[in-house]
DNA sequence: ATGAAAGCGCTAACAA
DNA sequence: TTGTTAGCGCTTTCAT
């Protein structure tokens, strides 16, 4: 059923020596060009293609790399993978991605079969219940790079990646500062996490060193659901908020639902600010002001950083793409 | 630099030979429980994990599926590929995943690398510009089933997965004939794009069946921007359309940024229904109505297809998931 | 119950 | 310029 060709089947067939074809094949200085080209045109007649399993296990170079995340479909990773994806495809590497659906067994069972394909490097997002990090500063000691991004472990001594979490939450406090507003209403994600923490912590940090000081109000939504009902309910007080403030996409979007329910204009009488990949503030009138945290930079920089790191680059740090104001028209 | 644990050498230390070893780990009938029992212990001690590339060479099977799409980061194929994913670990085997950015020469060299890695089968969504859709053939005629899905080739002899797109089309149309409107306007896609053509032909069908003639008008759209256009020269109109049809995720997005714009009440002044994935009409409020073409529902259909032609199943057919209407509140 | 040996497809050092 | 050989890690047939 399955016939492949393979360097012993066109050597058998020209007569020749398998390395012989080996070496015709990658155009190796010391055999003549009559038989290179009597190797290369049956080679492709025949559609010769090497079998990348052979090469790793006599090179051990796989030109494979890992990529586990969370979950594909969400936001910010599809536009990761995306520009992962893509440096991988220009510098002749393949992807392997796994999502962990934010389990920390399937977690490690995926970084098991990473490691089973004898990868070259690792891209990973853990879960937010991973506890042991162990695994993975192992695979990166044993001499496979691994690169953490987005939810990195707070760990020091590993390759990590984030986005400028400080910078994005600063610059949206600050649109809003200059913007004189009287009462703000700031919706943050589960306050376990290190993204949210962080972000609460710059955004709270920039309202107290301004002079001007609206109202704050901080709250907490898991979920766009929540995020949409703790919306509604400020919207619907005496002394509603007139600008509003959401840390993530999924926050965002549940916060448009309540504010489009109430039926008040964007932005004469309410503002919206975010922070954001870009996508879901896009798709409404008017479009919504984010601060930039651009997954597909972020992929960029994990892979040049990938690329140092097999290089030899030892040095280990903590590196962020910077935040930048996109301006929409809801503040 | 990269030790890795190999048969051999746990071999050396417990001074048994590499297939006792072998056989050992595999929980072999012939091998007595005590040797089983060292074994395993001193495995995973030393944290052995079998070489795929080595399994692979020797029994020629990969467990490596090949996923070949335009695009990971665009609505729709985001969740198939979590649905592939999700089956793949399921049943033990990784995927590769590519993207050819709709380009055909990138497709034709990630084929090659498919081929490269020795893929047991491959999903792919071909561009709108791929001519010559022998080469997947041929793949699949070799023995690596090839399952075509969303954007499939006209020809016939060979697996295929969709959507229903007619039956979205219809689902689509008789919701909007049912509710007694007096002017429609429908919005379409690239009228080049198959999935256009038929969904645009069992549209006007089913309005063409129907007693109740609703005046239809019909645009075609290449992008959100070119959707948002017309929706909102129509919507500007004396006699404005009370009902706007989208025939996709992207068209939606356009279409609704206008509707915001206008101030105009859905349902109340404007109707709005769309074929969707689902998750776009989530983001409004009121929630978009829409004919629902699961991604995810169909990448699960395209493994249980892919799994039949391992096990044998050489008939050949053109398969689809069902279309349900989706009540939002938007019609 | 265990071992020896061949071979999957390929590369590379060494020979001729 | 070309061929021979060994070996990457593993499975499996055939001994013992």
């Amino acid at each position: 059923m399955k016939e492949v060709t393979t360097l012993k089947k066109i050597s058998e067939i020209l007569n020749l020596s398998i390395s012989t074809i080996s070496r015709a094949l990658k155009d190796h200085p010391e055999i003549s060009e009559t038989t290179k080209e009597r190797v290369r045109q049956l080679a492709t007649k025949m559609e010769y293609v090497p079998d990348a399993n052979a090469i790793q296990l006599r090179t051990n170079n796989s030109k494979i790399f890992g990529l586990l995340v969370p979950s594909v479909s969400y936001y910010f990773y599809d536009s990761f993978i995306a520009a992962v994806e893509e440096e991988c495809t220009k510098n002749g590497y393949s992807l392997l991605i796994l999502q962990s659906g934010d389990d920390p067994t399937t977690e490690i069972n995926h970084l098991k079969l990473c490691r089973q394909n004898r990868i070259t490097g690792l891209f990973v997002c853990i879960t937010p219940h991973t506890k042991d990090v162990n695994p993975f500063l192992k695979l990166n000691e044993s001499g496979t790079p691994v690169i953490f991004f987005d939810k990195v472990p707070s760990y020091e001594a590993c390759n990590k990646v984030c986005t400028a979490d400080v910078d994005a939450a600063r610059i949206s406090a600050n649109a809003i500062l200059s913007k004189k507003k009287k009462k703000v209403l700031a919706l943050f994600g589960n306050n376990h996490l290190s993204i949210t923490k962080k972000r609460l912590a710059a955004f709270t940090e920039a309202f107290e060193k301004s002079k001007s000081k609206p109202k704050l109000v901080i709250c907490h939504a898991l979920d766009a659901d929540e995020a949409r009902n703790i919306t509604h309910e400020n919207l619907s007080l005496k002394n509603r908020p007139d600008t509003i403030f959401c840390m993530s996409d999924e926050i965002l979007s549940g916060s448009m639902k309540a504010i489009q329910q109430s039926g008040l204009k964007v932005p004469e009488e309410v503002s919206v600010i975010a922070i954001s990949n870009g996508f879901i503030p896009k798709l409404y009138y008017p479009e919504v002001t984010y601060a930039e945290t651009s997954g597909y930079k972020l992929g960029k920089l994990a892979f040049t950083r990938m690329m140092a790191c097999l290089s030899g680059s030892t040095f280990i740090q903590m590196l962020s793409v910077e935040s930048v104001l996109v301006e929409g028209g809801s503040l």
